[in-house]
DNA sequence: CGAAATTGATGCGCATGGCGCATCAATAGC
DNA sequence: GCTATTGATGCGCCATGCGCATCAATTTCG
């Protein structure tokens, strides 16, 4: 049996029982006397029995109108709920938003939007799944957050990329490492340096292997660690150099740790804002990512498999 | 905030994600295309929130879409289940009837009307409040039962009565009490003895202290209990003798008990149907009252006042 | 890479359903 | 018994929701 009223039904009965009187009923509701008259009739036949006892002067349920209020009531009450719920959501006065981000992005860009975005919007709580950069497309492309921010990865024709910045790669060592004292090293003066280096499959990894390729240069990756965090702790042991993102590096003086820029070339990842092509973004949403595009002006997305 | 959509709405945005096309979710809820494309556009701008992200190929929920749906597939699954009972209860498919009824009286009407009722309409149920007479009548004044089997009480005008039978007090004693040898007794054949009768605010006693008053009868209350059993309980040990409704009093031989009629005048008490004066019968319990009245046909309800 | 098939969105006109007004019948109070 | 009030019904009107036609976009296939 299909559902055959509408909810304008279910309020009218309720408002009914409520209320005490059709009359104030209708006004309740918005409608006059009969047109309420004329629905509670039409869902006492729809449903097969009467609902209501009533004369000119008094109303109340019947058996079965006692039986199905307190369901009406907990269910229209969860509707209403969750649809004021979706509605401040709408209008930006509650609700939340997902993004995914590689964590040594999170760090640089995400205090200072969110501290804007939290100071116009005090209600919507941003969740930020902090996942590594395939992880991170992938969610984005399963609709498991409204948008990503990562870098150039894996060409997926399902998802856009907007450049937000470039993020070089830099030497990280020991203070007490013979090129601590240099401004800047190339790439031929880590030649004979034993390297720590995070794996091989990740997107960082790929982005400088590539990289490197196009500039015949050869490194000698000594030491393979799965986060970059780890990079920094063995190179604050003293037992090694490693080539790391900028932003994956600390971003004031160090006791321990000298980052130096790596020139002929300059490589760089680009970090950016990943989307589905054809994604929809929830206000409270776009208004973030209006914020974090502000934060870095750049031209308008572009599938990434286009960019070089 | 106002619930400003329509089940339909709701049921569509559901049925697409089910589908996985809106051509597929039209034909299911019996709509054209263009119709439910619509109903989907409107309940979007209704929520201030997209629900769907869609190509000419392809469709798929947004977050926001995918918080709404579980919700909405319980609340309709619920709504639908309820209005499915409903519907079942309007169509004696399925339900259930709440009567109200006097102990004594429900032996004696309720097992042949139940075997009828449940021999037409399996799968309804009946429900039985057995109460006293007073409590059965406040029981049907408050709506909590669709009728009740009792007798003349306390005038109440919001209550009509259908008489459905005269059923006479007789006497109740032991075989061995001097009395028993008799055909029947009259009232001043009982001056003499001790009597077992039940409270003097009952409902039977109300009744017969009428009728006797009126008939100048005065009888020796010796002993005085709350419920019929207990009257016969004792009138078994011998201690005294009773005047009880004939339903009241063992239908077939009795090894210790004899009942016998008590003339000049005969005094009856009248078990009928109770109702509200403005009541509405489920289609349930329509019937079941229908099958009562048949089993003792008589002429319509009337208050209780006039009565005499 | 272009053509074809398919699908969601939109313009348009029409029919119907839901509305409010007027009124009736019933109810409760004085 | 009269009066005021309320729920139910008849009636006419209009706004809404519909389907048809069509467009633009998407995906598949040759």
């Amino acid at each position: 049996m299909r559902i055959n009223f509408e909810l304008l039904d279910l309020r009218a009965f309720l408002a009914v029982l409520e209320t005490g009187s059709f009359h104030k009923a209708a006004e309740q509701l918005n409608l006059s006397q009969p047109a309420l008259s004329r629905r509670i009739k039409q869902l006492e036949e729809t449903l097969g029995a009467p609902l209501l006892e009533r004369t000119t002067r008094r109303v109340a349920a019947t058996v079965v109108g006692r039986e199905l209020q307190p369901l009406l009531v907990r269910l229209l009450d969860e509707l209403e709920s969750s649809v004021l719920s979706m509605s401040a959501t709408g209008k930006l006065q509650h609700g939340q938003v997902t993004i995914a981000c590689v964590p040594t992005a999170a760090f640089y860009f995400l205090p200072q939007v969110i501290r804007q975005f939290h100071a116009a919007h005090p209600n919507i709580r941003i969740r930020i799944l902090d996942l590594s950069a395939s992880e991170g497309l992938k969610s984005v492309a399963q609709g498991e957050c409204e948008f990503g921010i990562s870098m150039l990865g894996s060409a997926d024709p399902e998802l856009t990329f907007t450049p937000l910045m470039d993020d070089p790669f830099v030497l990280a060592c020991h203070r007490d490492h013979p090129l601590a004292a240099r401004k800047s090293v190339e790439w031929g003066d880590l030649s004979n340096e034993l390297l720590i280096g995070v794996s091989r499959h990740s997107g960082n990894r790929t982005i400088l292997d590539n990289a490197l390729a196009n500039a015949n240069v050869r490194l000698n990756w000594f030491y393979e660690v799965n986060h970059l965090s780890t990079s920094l702790g063995l190179v604050e042991t003293g037992i090694g150099i490693s080539v790391l993102p900028r932003l994956a590096t600390p971003q004031d003086d160090h006791p321990t740790i000298v980052t130096l820029p790596i020139l002929g070339p300059v490589v760089s990842r680009t970090i950016g804002i990943v989307e589905r092509r054809n994604g929809r973004l929830s206000p409270a949403a776009a208004r973030f990512r209006a914020l974090l595009a502000e934060s870095r002006s750049t031209p308008p997305g572009c599938p990434l498999s286009t960019l070089s």
